[in-house]
DNA sequence: CTATGAACCTGGGCGC
DNA sequence: TGCGCCCAGGTTCATA
């Protein structure tokens, strides 16, 4: 599942690879791949016509390839299966292709949009004077960005009633954290997805902060994780940081701290695992005697 | 305004 | 063998 990290090994790819090219046709064959761009496929395929990539930017999970002198650029989003794959023409149409973009080059390469369960997709914005499209304003820098505001993610668990995973996983708060990388900053901080964010002091948040910069980029360092052949990175290599998770997807085995084994909770239609003896959980759950 | 939960998707795995 | 159900989960939208 794409976040923060497997998300710029992609951004990477696309700026070796894609970078600077010219587009020559962009074909749309699932109409559901580009329902962010409002005009429709036929609009959008036109616009990119005939239009040379800036170079790849990146904020959380969403990332975007500027047209230059339009001022717009192509957003693209992962969701849960999303690939972005750079193929040679000959090689053969994958039986999830979305979208096929080719160029006015002679080099053998085209991009395509490959997704399985179609939460993904690309679409067409203007950019902000910053070069933001505009349609991903709300969305918070995400911790690996220098500008990222320490001081106000803060602040804002402290203003909000909720928990901390919660707050992890909203992208307006802090972006490109997802349900994996969220669990794994958790049991390296040792808190609890169910604190409570109010009580939380300065130290306590930068800590946490420390640790999902820490996992992210122990992710990048080695290409993304994959837990599945859904995941490949944009030259169709998957990514190996599975093999070295401490928490996601361990129910049962021996915790890598203490040896208790992790546990699994189903949470927000989906699940959270942790250690029940490093991660201690709030004295109170929802009115039920914790733990 | 804020917090919460359903809906959107598909394919793999499992019980019967 | 095949059917029905559950699960994976990022984001958006409706509801309380």
């Amino acid at each position: 599942m794409p976040e923060l990290p497997e998300v710029e090994v992609v951004r990477r790819g696309l700026e070796r690879w894609v970078a600077h090219r010219t587009v020559a046709d962009a074909e749309v064959l699932h109409p559901r791949a580009v329902r962010r761009h409002l005009a429709g496929a036929d609009d959008f395929a036109h616009r990119l016509k005939g239009h040379r990539i800036g170079t790849p930017s990146r904020r959380g999970k969403y990332l975007w390839l500027p047209l230059e002198d339009t001022g717009q650029a192509i957003l693209a989003h992962l969701g849960m299966s999303g690939q972005l794959l750079v193929q040679p023409h000959s090689a053969p149409d994958e039986k999830h292709l979305r979208i096929r973009i080719r160029f006015t080059d002679a080099r053998d390469t085209e991009l395509r949009f490959v997704d399985q369960r179609t939460f993904g997709g690309l679409s067409l914005h203007d950019t902000t004077p910053e070069g933001l499209p505009d349609i991903i304003a709300h969305i918070a820098r995400d911790p690996l960005d220098p500008l990222f505001d320490e001081e106000a993610f803060h602040q804002a668990l402290r203003r909000k009633r909720t928990t901390i995973k919660r707050a992890l996983l909203d992208q307006s708060l802090i972006s490109g954290v997802g349900n994996i990388y969220a669990d794994e900053a958790l049991w390296r901080a040792r808190i609890h997805y169910d604190r409570p964010t109010t009580g939380f002091t300065r130290p306590r948040t930068l800590l946490l902060l420390g640790h999902v910069r820490d996992v992210m980029n122990a992710a990048l360092s080695v290409g993304g994780t994959s837990f599945d052949s859904l995941y490949v990175n944009v030259n169709g290599e998957s990514g190996y940081f599975d093999r070295s998770l401490d928490a996601y997807g361990r129910e049962n085995l021996p915790c890598r701290r203490c040896g208790t084994p992790i546990r699994r909770r189903p949470w927000m239609n989906r699940s959270s695992y942790y250690c029940p003896k490093c991660q201690r959980p709030p004295r109170l759950v929802r009115g039920v005697t914790a733990r």
